[in-house]
DNA sequence: ATTATATTTGACAGCAAATGACAAGCCATA
DNA sequence: TATGGCTTGTCATTTGCTGTCAAATATAAT
């Protein structure tokens, strides 16, 4: 059986899965964050990254709640610094901890 | 009492105290880094952030052990993308399973 | 107070990275 | 071979870092 730790998908693919699943073109999710159709493509296969504003557009378009979309979005940005990094986790769990003493 | 999780200092608080505890001058410091005295002031003082070739020259020159001084500049660097996010934590907590899945 | 030394501040030049647009290319399928 | 959707490379522009410099401010000692 399979272990039902699902969404393990970076932003790119969700939203790519998302608009796939809705049938849109690229061009239509284009239009909606007013952006030329090459660039969301390329943040589709994570070849670019999306502004925040964007992420928020998309949530609207794809019909996904705007905060599960973020948390994708925030997640790969945490990626891009702490991969490569010995002392990640270390670095997360210290983040956490900081965070909640708020 | 106090709750002993200490060391919630930030990157910069924590190589100043590093600093003045070896009775060390921001000009040595920056002699050692190769850089202007002005800028490990600022990097002190959390208005500019340091490279990750000069943490590890900071670790040395400090004597404090690599890992535990890249932990809390990455922690840092976690914490200027999540803070002021209602979704940090869940973001946190999915980079922490993402990472562990390798 | 005057001097000497340490630190901070703001402005700046130089460089690197991100952003988005465009045009040409590819790949299906009709 | 045309058409529609997507991808790729290149480019101009903007944005953001990095470190330096000079001037300002503090700190201390004489």
């Amino acid at each position: 059986m399979t272990s039902h730790s699902m969404s393990d998908k970076t932003f790119g693919e969700t939203i790519r899965a998302l608009r796939e699943s809705k049938g849109l073109l690229l061009r239509q999710v284009a239009a909606a964050l007013e952006i030329d159709t090459a660039l969301i493509s390329k943040i589709e296969r994570g070849e670019r990254t999306a502004q925040r504003e964007q992420v928020s557009k998309l949530a609207a378009m794809l019909e996904i709640e705007e905060e599960r979309l973020m948390v994708i979005w925030l997640s790969d940005k945490i990626m891009n610094i702490v991969e490569e990094e010995p002392a990640a986790y270390k670095a997360l769990k210290k983040t956490e901890k900081r965070i909640t003493k708020n």
